[in-house]
RNA sequence: GGUGGGUUGGCGGAGAGGUUACGCACCGGAUUGCAAAUCCGUGAAGACCGGUUCGAUUCCGGUACCCACCUCCA
């Protein structure tokens, strides 16, 4: 069997896998805050993971392996959203409104995820709404380990809030690398006055009767963020686990505080064996923010014609735990890679395996950029099986996601070009005969005309020309284009 | 201020104490009416300063620069 080596945050080190039990591998990921369209530096932790989650199938088959990803969808925005909903007259109450907002925004995450290829989180590898699970469906076992946290005496109740008290934990601090006094040092935050520690945080806060709410004993509201995971994963996974993931940033404070309740509620039980911490993304080498200018979501890169298969590649084209770049040079590669490769292996059945060499790439530390050079050289030795079963292990090649590249193939138009398409074919069925006629001049003007605004063109060995509409085509000039070579538009 | 990560050839990006990473681009060649695509091939590196070593881009220390987190952002 393959041993899969991960870095472990938590011991700083990269270590042997060692499942708890390994038919029964138990993962969680951090998921996402069901307010808005995922970003793209939300798809990099899914990426990451689904790599990982199809390595694990491949080393210890698929129904071994639980993965689940939770939606967090108690949020001070979202509240916002049904709030503004409520303003606007809506009929429904503002719970129903919460809940309509986070389903809709499911729907938008599970479509963009998919269009990435990523794997549905699924409990013993069948998907299943219960691997997603919702923290609204979860507040009675929040509200029960807060109840534990405050009998061992790890919590207490101040002013309607249930505060973990850090000082009872000697560990907090660990998996981050700070202390308790450091952390005090570097706050910046003003201290809630009913506090015994100004790093003690939150695990149930009061909601007036503008907010969603749920009877406590410490009256009606609802939970800190950090108690959601806590809860959702105990109850899923048990109180310990194999691999905790997510992105560096949630390492302080979320992952800490998780830690700290989960082992405080649990003190027999190790919570999370190893965690991974995936590193951050930016944008044309600045972080992604508002004030920038330079936010999108992967809907935005979707909508803009940059394929799902295009991003995926970009995303592992860098190793998880190093800051990487999105830039548009690297989509441009990546989708001409992916175009050859495609070229490479149609109509051909994958090998009935990946090549251990790649399989090895992934279990060390999952080297997605070491996986990639194994795949060049199974596409420079021809080996166009075994490309396809490799590349499948990393999500890549999958025939669910081949629509761009058989599009282009096609040569088929966007609606919004149908109207000079037949302009198009006019002016290229004029080339063909031209170059028939070998009038080469009248061929290579019509084709330095229309590669100006966008549209290529090649020609095949049977004496047809294929070609296709690029990304940023002007297609205002084709009947210009037509008119100068005596095409009319009719 | 505290904590963590990074700096590799024109660009992207890995591993490894000594032996070609890999990809893109470039250049040369094959093919092509010319292109495109494809195929073959060459060249090119490891921030700076010290240390350990027979030997360091790889280990250790320092310096510089960059980034992230310390604010319920993956």
């Amino acid at each position: 069997m393959v041993q899969i080596r991960l870095t472990n945050t938590r011991t700083r080190r990269k270590e042997d896998f060692q499942p708890i039990d390994p038919t029964n591998l138990r993962l969680y990921l951090c998921g996402p805050t069901v307010y808005d369209r995922a970003h793209l530096g939300n798809a990099r932790p899914v990426l990451v993971f689904d790599v990982l989650v199809r390595l694990l199938h491949h080393v210890y088959g698929r129904e071994a392996v639980t993965y689940v990803r939770n939606f967090t969808d108690v949020d001070d925005k979202i509240n916002a959203e049904a709030q503004r909903r409520k303003a606007a007259g809506s009929a429904l109450s503002l719970e129903a409104l919460v809940a309509e907002r986070s389903d809709e925004t499911i729907a938008w995450y599970h479509a963009d995820m998919d269009a990435l290829g990523a794997m549905r989180p699924h409990i013993r590898g069948e998907v299943t709404p219960v691997a997603e699970p919702r923290a609204t469906a979860y507040i009675a076992q929040m509200i029960q380990m807060n109840l534990d946290l405050i009998a061992r005496g790890h919590a207490y109740e101040a002013e309607g809030h249930v505060l973990f008290d850090v000082r009872s934990f000697p560990d907090y601090g660990k998996l981050s690398g700070r202390s308790v006094d450091d952390m005090i040092a570097g706050a910046r935050v003003e201290v809630a006055p009913f506090k015994r520690d100004p790093m003690d945080f939150v695990l149930w806060k009061p909601s007036d009767d503008e907010l969603p709410g749920w009877d406590s004993p410490w009256g009606r509201g609802r939970p800190g963020w950090h108690i959601e995971c806590s809860a959702m994963s105990a109850a899923l996974l048990g109180p310990s686990f194999d691999i905790h993931g997510g992105g560096i940033d949630l390492q302080f404070p979320h992952h800490e505080n998780e830690i700290a309740q989960s082992c405080c509620a649990h003190p027999a039980e190790g919570f999370a064996r190893y965690w991974l911490h995936n590193e951050m993304l930016q944008v044309e080498g600045k972080k992604m923010s508002k004030s920038l200018g330079n936010f999108f979501t992967v809907r935005d890169l979707l909508d803009r014609g940059v394929p799902g298969e295009v991003i995926r590649f970009v995303m592992l084209s860098t190793h998880y735990r190093k800051p990487m770049d999105w830039t548009e040079a690297k989509a441009a590669e990546a989708e001409a890679v992916l175009r050859r490769w495609r070229g490479l292996v149609a109509g051909i059945e994958p090998a009935t395996s990946p090549a251990p060499a790649l399989v090895e790439a992934l279990a060390d530390d999952l080297n997605t950029a070491g996986a990639f050079a194994v795949l060049h050289d199974l596409a420079a030795r021809g080996d166009a099986a075994g490309l396809l079963a490799s590349a499948r292990m990393l999500g890549l090649l999958l025939p669910e996601m081949s629509e761009w590249y058989e599009d282009a193939k096609s040569t088929e138009w966007i609606a919004g070009s149908l109207s000079v398409e037949p302009l198009v074919r006019l002016l290229v069925q004029k080339l063909a005969e031209a170059r028939k006629a070998k009038d080469f001049a009248t061929a290579d003007a019509i084709r330095a005309d229309l590669t100006g605004i966008g549209i290529t063109l090649s020609y095949d060995p049977d004496g047809g020309i294929t070609y296709k509409r690029e990304q940023q085509a002007d297609l205002s000039q084709v009947s210009a284009i037509a008119a100068k070579h005596g095409i009319s538009a009719t």
